[in-house]
Parts: C-alpha cells; structure tokens; sequence
DNA sequence: CACTTTTTGACAATGATTCTCATTTACATG
DNA sequence: CATGTAAATGAGAATCATTGTCAAAAAGTG
C-alpha cells in the first residue's frame, strides 16, 4: 500500500536534521536548507516532517510560541526537558508519569489514555552565563 | 501599580465560564456571547481571557488543533484529564509527576523546573456511545 | 521505455491570534 | 457632581504559521 518515496529533498530534510540536535520549526529548517543553497519549497518541508513525524522517525514539540518544532529522535515513547533558553533538549523517560496517566484514567473512568508531557527549565550553561534574578526584592 | 479594571464585558466572561466547566476557546466563549445577544469585541474577549489566565483565575490548556481553550478552575498547581470528544475536563493532582520534573532536573542540571501535562482520554459516557474500533482487523 | 502514483513547488487560502488607534469607560479626586 | 487620565474597548486590518490547490516533475515498476 504505497511507501513513502526517498526523494532528494527527503534526503535533504534527514540531513539537516542529523547536523542539528535541537528542535527547530519547518521554518527554520527551511531556511536553513536555502541559506546552504539548496532549493526546496517550504510546504515539502512541512509535509516531510509530517510524515517523518507520524512514522516516528522524528520527535515533535509544541514551543512557547505555539510553533511546532522536530527533532530526530530514538526510538520508543519518551519525553523532553528542553532549555527555555537555548532548546538544548534531553530525552526522558517517564515510568512515573506513564503509570500515573494510566492510574488517573482508570480513576476517573477515561479508556484510550494518551498524555503530553514536556519538562522546561534552564540548563547548566545558560544558567552561568545569566544573571541571576533578584530573590523578591522588597 | 494599576490593577484590571471592572468592566461590564469582564464581567459577562465571568459569568459565561461560570455558567460551563467545560474549556471553551475564546472564539467559542464570544459567539455564545452574541447568541446571548450581548455586545462584546471579540479582541476583548482574547484580552480578557488573557488577563484572568496571567493572574491564575482561569486555565489553559492547548487542544489537539492548536486552540487555546480556557475553564475556570481551583487554585494551585494541578492538571487535566479532557475527553477527546466531548472536552468534559476533570483537575487531576499529580505529585508523582511534580517529583519526576523535579527529579530530572536536578539530574540533568536544570534548574528552575516548570512543565505541561495534559492527560487525554475517552470518558465513560463517550466509550459507550460510540462504535468500538475493531482490535486490529487481519 | 512507458506507465502509474507520489511528490513537489509556487502561490493562494485559511484561521487563530494580535495589533492599531480613535472612542469610551472606570474610578480617584476636587 | 464635574473632571482628568490611564485603562479598556471594538472594528477591522495585520500577522503569521500552517494547509490547500493543482499542474508539472520525479520515483518506482514491469
């Protein structure tokens, strides 16, 4: 029943994303790929990244910003703490979080239990590099 | 410094997710609004929701369409568990997942730890209305 | 090569949200 | 009550990520 195509500018987009470990947004990918020359249109990007996404190849989060960025990614179900500063991004696994959905589902009577989970903070780096905010100053 | 005023129009978004518990998105909230024949901008209703989100008297929570969608809710921390169909919503608490964040963090070196947790699901009453999908036909 | 199906790309369209700015309103004060 | 002024409103324009359109190009198959 019809495999996705390897297309150069599938190959492309697979590249771009295995030079770069943070998420980016089909935007950025996009321009990117221009910036080094290469010619793709911006709705190949989205709709490769849609697919690579629903295959599982590639990871997907939803910013602050509301935009939604990729990231390649292992395999398995697995979660995100990524850096509100520079989207530096680990991956997590969640036993507890898994177990609570499925727990919080059975209590309340939901079946088919899904969840989005995403953890924020400052990593290490961007954390010396700042200033440290006041502590409530009066 | 300034505090957000009473107006007749924040007053109408009071009363209209009062009168729902479940998450409404602004365009939802406005045009139950006009029905009811009310006189209302739909920016404000957006600036309202907006505002009652910052100082923690509403909720947000982004929908599977990348809507914003708010409810009135309790104070403090929790999250929620929302029916994919019908969108009724149940406050979970979730100290297991508080202490997971926190966890990571610290194992990974970020600090200032903050995260979003949505539980999706189907409720009893959707389940049991609705067709059952066949267990992976061959 | 010939053929069928998928993919691409340029651009239009969509649609939620935000911005603009002139007008109106809340509310503290004389 | 009159008045001043900063905040709020509303109508519509503007923004902007994302998706749709559809003819032309490319992939894979025999």
């Amino acid at each position: 029943m019809s495999q996705p195509r390897s297309t150069r500018q599938r190959t492309m987009i697979r590249k771009a994303l295995g030079e770069n470990r943070e998420f980016q947004t089909a935007q950025e990918l996009h321009a990117h790929l221009e910036r080094g020359g290469a010619k793709i249109g911006l709705a190949t990007v989205y709709r490769g990244l849609g697919l690579m996404y629903e295959s599982g190849e590639v990871d997907q989060i939803v910013t602050a910003d509301n935009e939604t960025a990729y990231r390649r990614c292992s395999d398995g179900h697995h979660h995100h703490l990524v850096c509100r500063n520079c989207r530096t991004a680990v991956e997590v696994d969640g036993p507890p979080v898994e177990a609570w959905s499925q727990q919080m589902g059975e209590q309340h009577g939901f079946s088919d239990m899904t969840h989005t989970v995403e953890l924020f903070g400052i990593c290490q780096e961007c954390a010396q590099a700042q200033v440290q905010p006041d502590p409530d100053p009066g």
